[in-house]
RNA sequence: GGGCACGUAGCUCAGUCCGGAUAGAGCGUCGGACUUCUAAUCCGACGGUCGUGGGUUCGAAUCCCACCGUGCCCGCCA
C-alpha cells in the first residue's frame, strides 16, 4: 500500500515538473519526520530554486499548483509547508490499509520467482554453542524469515566444516584419551559430553610430553592424509565424531530456534571429486603460481596470496569452499551468507577467485558481524573453554522471565487465570524472545559486550515491550469477540481520524515497505526498529482510543478493526524477527 | 605497517547506503498517571562540540580527504 502510495506520488511529481519544463532525475521523495501528517515527502523545490530562480517555498507551491490528485488510487491531496511539498494519502488507501492488514499475511510481498540460499551459523562442530557464536544464528534465521516473506523461495543453509584439521585433532583426542581422566561434562548433552576431549586434546598438544605430541601429530596428519584421498574408514571416523556434536549443537540451536533445511557437509565436495575438479581449474589459471611447494593464487586486488593446494597436496578450507559455492551457484540464483568479520579477508579471496572462474559473483551477498566480546574484552573461545554457553544464556533468560510472570501474577487487573502452562509459555516466549529481539536489533557491524543485565533487561525497547503489544491486541479482540461485537469489513476512514489513529494507521501502511528494505538490504534490524515505533504507536492509541467503550457501535467496529490489524501486523513483524508473539502475558 | 569495520546524550542504540523540516528512542536520575480494553504501559523534566580537523553543497550525523581512538584480520588454521 506504502509502496503503492510512493509510486503514485512519484509519478505525479514527475508529471508536473515535466508540465513545468523542469528536469526529473531527483525527486527528493522521502519520509516526513514524525509530527508531520503527511504520508510522503518531497525536498524538490530546494534543488531546483536556482534553476527556476525563485525561492524554494515559492518553487514548492508552483510544483503543488501544478499537481492534480484526482486520478490516483492512494494518492489523495497535496499541500506545501515552507519548501516541502507534503502528500498525504486518499481515504481508499485507508480503508484498503485496514482492510488488508486484518489478513494473517499482510507484509508478504509477491513472489519474486528467485531461489536463494542463505548460509548462517556453519559453527564448527567442536563443542557446545556460546553467546560469542549466537549472533549468527540469530541475525541468520531472521534474513532467512525476512527474505521468506519478501517473496523469495529461501532454503537455509549450515555448512559443516568437516574436513579441517580441527576435526582431525578431535578425532584423534577421541579415540586418544579415556573419560576417567576427563572432568564431568558441563551438561548431559553430546556436544558437552565430547568437547572435553577436544579440549583435552589440544591442551596436550600444546604443553604434553615432545615425544608423544609428536606421534599424535603423525596421526592427526594421517587423519588429513585419509581425508584427502576419500579413504572410507577415516570418513566414518571423524563422521562419528562430526554428527554427535552436531546433534547437541542443533538442540541448542532449536531452541531459538534456528532451524535449517540442509547441512552441507565440507567432506561432500572432496568426496564428490569437485575440490580436485577445482584445484584442476585454479592451476590453469594465469593468476596461479607455484611457490615453497604450494599452489597458491596472486589476485590482483589482494595483498595476501590464496594458497589453494598445500605442500603435502591436501586442500584447505577456501579451496573446498570454492566448490561448494559452486555448488550453490548451480543450485540458486542468489547466495547470502552470514559470517563473522574476522573472516572478511578469506570472503574476499573466495569471492575474487570466483570471478577468475568466471562466475557472476553478484548474486553472491555476505552479512558480517563482528564478535561479541565477554565485559574485560575477552574473547569467547570453545577450545579453551571460555565464554558463556548459549544454553546458559536461554536457561537464565527463562529463569528470568518465570519471575517476572509470577511476581506481576498478584497484581493482575484482568482476571484471565494464567495456569502453570500459561506461566511456563510466557517464560519461553519472553525469555528467548528477549536474547533474540536484544541481538537482532542491532546492526550486526557493532561490537557487542555481552551483559546479562542488559540482555535480559525487559523494559523498553525489548521483545517483551513489543510482544505485550501483541498480548493487548489479543485482549481486546478476545473481549470483543465474546461480547459479539465484530470488526466492521470496511472501514470508512472519517471513523478513524484522530492523530492516534492516523499514526497507527500509517504505520501499518508502512509495513510492506519495511519488509522490502529489509530484505533488500538484508537489514532485520530495520524489522526490530519498525516494531519499537509500532508498539509506541500503539500505545499511545490505546490510551487514547477505547474501543469496547467507545462511544457507538460504528467506532467501536472501526477501531477493532483497526485493532485487529494492528495485531497481524505486529505478529508478523515479529515472525519475521524470530520472537513469538504472546496471545497473554 | 597494511586492509576492513566501528565511534551519535552518563550508559545501550536508531538515523548514515539514497544529504533536507527543531538529531530520535530506551536505560539511569527527578516528578506525575492504575474504580478504566492488561501499568512488562503511559505523560513530563533533565541530558548531545553526532570522535577531531578540513572540504563539497543553498543545506552535512549522512558525501570526500586527513587524523585520533577501539575491534577484527594480515597462517600451507577454519
Amino acid at each position: 500500500m506504502y509502496l503503492s502510495l510512493r509510486g503514485e506520488v512519484e509519478d505525479a511529481l514527475e508529471a508536473a515538473l515535466s508540465a513545468l519544463d523542469l528536469p526529473t532525475e531527483d525527486l527528493g521523495i522521502e519520509r516526513p519526520p514524525a509530527d508531520v501528517d503527511a504520508a510522503v515527502a518531497s525536498s524538490v523545490a530546494f534543488r531546483l530554486a536556482g534553476e527556476v530562480g525563485a525561492p524554494p517555498p515559492q518553487v514548492a507551491a508552483d510544483i503543488a499548483a501544478e499537481i492534480d490528485p484526482a486520478g490516483y488510487d492512494y494518492f489523495g491531496a497535496v499541500d506545501t509547508e515552507g519548501p516541502y511539498l507534503n502528500f498525504f494519502p486518499s481515504d481508499r488507501y485507508v480503508a484498503e490499509t485496514v482492510e488488508r492488514a486484518q489478513s494473517e499475511e499482510y507484509g508478504r510481498l509477491a513472489d519474486r520467482d528467485t531461489s536463494v540460499v542463505v548460509e548462517h551459523t556453519s559453527a564448527n562442530p567442536t563443542g557446545p554453542v556460546h553467546v560469542g557464536r549466537a549472533r549468527n544464528p540469530i541475525v541468520g534465521d531472521a534474513i532467512v524469515r525476512v527474505l521468506d516473506f519478501a517473496g523469495y523461495d529461501v532454503d537455509a543453509h549450515y555448512y559443516v566444516n568437516d574436513a579441517g584439521r580441527q576435526i582431525a585433532v578431535f578425532t584423534w583426542a577421541y579415540e586418544t584419551f579415556d573419560e576417567s581422566d576427563l572432568p564431568d561434562p558441563e551438561r548431559d548433552k553430546p556436544d558437552y559430553d565430547l568437547v572435553r576431549y577436544y579440549r583435552k586434546g589440544n591442551s596436550f598438544l600444546e604443553d604434553g610430553d615432545p615425544q608423544r605430541v609428536e606421534d599424535a601429530e603423525a596421526e592427526i596428519e594421517a587423519i588429513m592424509q585419509g581425508l584427502e584421498e576419500n579413504d572410507e574408514e577415516t570418513y566414518e571416523r571423524i563422521s562419528e565424531v562430526v554428527d554427535t556434536v552436531l546433534e547437541g549443537m542443533t538442540g541448542t540451536l532449536d531452541r531459538l530456534p534456528a532451524a535449517f533445511d540442509e547441512f552441507v557437509k565440507e567432506t561432500r565436495f572432496m568426496r564428490n571429486g569437485s575440490t580436485d575438479d577445482v584445484i584442476e581449474r585454479l592451476k590453469a589459471l594465469d593468476e596461479a603460481v607455484y611457490e615453497d611447494d604450494a599452489w597458491q593464487l596472486d589476485l590482483p586486488d589482494i595483498d595476501k596470496n590464496l594458497v589453494f593446494l598445500r605442500s603435502d597436496g591436501t586442500s584447505l578450507y577456501t579451496t573446498r569452499d570454492i566448490a561448494h559455492h559452486e555448488w550453490k551457484f548451480e543450485n540458486y540464483d542468489r547466495a547470502v551468507t552470514v559470517i563473522g568479520e574476522d573472516h572478511q579477508l578469506t570472503f574476499d579471496q573466495l569471492r575474487e577467485t570466483l570471478e577468475l572462474l568466471d562466475h557472476d559473483t553478484d548474486q553472491l551477498d555476505q552479512v558480517f558481524y563482528s564478535w561479541v566480546n565477554l565485559p574485560g574484552g575477552e574473547g569467547m573461545s570453545t577450545r579453551e573453554g571460555t565464554g558463556i554457553d548459549l544454553d546458559d544464556l536461554l536457561d537464565e533468560a527463562i529463569d528470568r522471565a518465570r519471575a517476572e510472570v509470577e511476581e506481576r501474577l498478584d497484581d493482575r487487573i484482568r482476571d484471565d487465570d494464567l495456569d502453570e502452562d500459561d506461566v511456563e509459555r510466557i517464560a519461553h516466549q519472553v525469555g528467548i524472545g528477549a536474547v533474540r529481539y536484544d541481538i537482532v536489533a542491532k546492526q550486526p557491524t557493532k561490537m557487542i559486550t555481552f551483559e546479562f543485565e542488559r540482555a535480559l533487561d525487559f523494559e523498553a525497547q525489548s521483545a517483551p515491550y513489543v510482544q505485550y503489544v501483541h498480548a493487548r491486541t489479543c485482549g481486546i479482540l478476545d473481549e470483543a469477540a465474546s461480547d459479539g461485537l465484530e470488526a466492521a469489513e470496511s472501514v470508512d476512514p472519517a471513523l478513524l481520524d484522530t492523530d492516534a489513529e492516523a499514526d497507527l494507521l500509517k504505520t501499518i501502511a508502512r509495513f510492506p515497505a519495511v519488509v522490502e528494505e529489509a530484505a533488500d538490504e538484508l537489514e532485520p534490524h530495520r524489522v526490530a526498529t519498525y516494531t519499537r515505533t509500532f508498539a509506541e504507536q500503539f500505545n499511545t492509541f490505546y490510551r487514547e482510543c477505547p474501543v469496547l467503550t467507545a462511544e457507538d457501535e460504528e467506532t467501536r467496529r472501526a477501531r477493532l478493526a483497526l485493532v485487529a490489524a494492528a495485531r497481524e501486523t505486529v505478529g508478523n513483524a515479529l515472525h519475521l524477527l524470530g520472537v513469538e508473539a504472546p496471545d497473554s502475558m
